[in-house]
DNA sequence: TATCTCTTTGAACGCCCATTCAACCAAATT
DNA sequence: AATTTGGTTGAATGGGCGTTCAAAGAGATA
């Protein structure tokens, strides 16, 4: 195994990282179709060529975007559903919690995701990537789901809830885009847990 | 009153239908940006600088085809409305009923409002027309909803309910976006209907 | 220190596309 | 029939932007 060499390696790890910075900034306030090669390299401090020469093209410049915005959303969505143990409960209203958390939540985090998700239907690179990261949300929410149906001990719709609760997520994101002024992520949290408790009377009563 | 000639007048309004129908169509291919002028003009059967002739620049053109989709929204909105009467439950369903209606959520459809919808932030011009549409929607949704909640005589946030009910419904109008394989309408009506049997459980539990 | 390799620079290139406009055509008006 | 008005054409224009690349700079290697 060669050792790979310290401060270069590192530089270049930093570039690309600046860059895909510099493109998330761009994106969130111009749109993807505005954002030049121009903007994102001199909002990174470089220059002209250098996102060709580190990603190859523009395309592939916002494939990495996406993905790393995936990724850091997939982050702190395990960290916390594992922080709260094995109590159903509380694994969902973490995972809403995390949803409408400042972090996750933020307008211009909302405002790259949409854009990147207007263009889905089109980009088979950007489907993949989006698809990927909605099947992990479904799979894992729909087992907590699973689990708080048989211990509520009813019968409902355990695709319906789980497809109902991401609907809800999503539109709540949506809103907040649409309209920063009304929203209020707290306001979002309360709708979401009004989901649960009328679904889950018995386990979430006394709870939330 | 001057009294409109009548073989042109008709001309150019079939002409302008003609490019917004075009512009419809290629945006819910291809997306905003890479729908050129010269996509809309052949598309509709006319040419090169028809366009600009009629909308001025590609800018007012999509303004127009943004107010024309949102106009079709709201009539059919509208007119579901009248038909359901003055039962406050029946308007309630009527008005899912038409969000999920085959001409309303179509994927070509649904792909021109959210490639329009992530341009929102950007675009002051499309903001206005997007809220007032929003607005006329949550202000009619929200009457009928505080009629329920006075009926159904129990303690329910109508801001709550009236916000996740929209953001429900556009969280299920993009999960068709992004899978159309595995999203139904059906499905889609029965999550909704289920939000309301749950809040409104004494009025909605015979008839859905 | 000298050489090699990797990264950065920024001017130059060329494509794409919205827009313009002179010429043309068809409908209305006289 | 002659003239005016309004709609259509499509070649030409020009600007913007992604990409290329020779030259230079900086780290690693010897």
């Amino acid at each position: 195994m060669m050792k790979r060499s310290n401060l270069r390696s590192e530089n270049k790890k930093n570039s690309n990282l600046k860059l895909i910075s510099s493109a998330i900034k761009n994106i969130s306030q111009k749109g993807i179709k505005e954002t030049t090669m121009h903007d994102v390299s001199h909002g990174a401090g470089l220059s002209q060529g250098i996102v060709n020469f580190h990603f190859k093209s523009k395309e592939f410049l916002l494939i990495e975007t996406l993905k790393f915005i995936s990724n850091e959303y997939l982050e702190t969505f395990q960290r916390n559903i594992i922080k709260s143990g094995s109590d159903p409960r509380k694994k969902i209203i973490s995972i809403i919690n995390n949803d409408f958390s400042k972090k996750i939540c933020s307008q211009d985090k909302m405002a790259v995701w949409f854009t990147f998700f207007s263009e889905v239907k089109f980009k088979p690179a950007y489907q993949q990537i989006c698809k990927e990261r909605d099947l992990y949300y479904q799979n894992i929410t729909q087992d907590i789901l699973r689990e708080l149906i048989i211990k509520e001990n009813k019968n409902i719709s355990e695709k319906n809830i789980s497809r109902g609760l991401q609907a809800l997520v999503m539109g709540l994101w949506l809103d907040q885009l649409e309209d920063p002024d009304t929203f209020s992520r707290k306001q979002a949290k309360e709708i979401c847990f009004d989901y649960l408790k009328k679904n889950f009377p018995k386990q979430f009563k006394n709870i939330l």
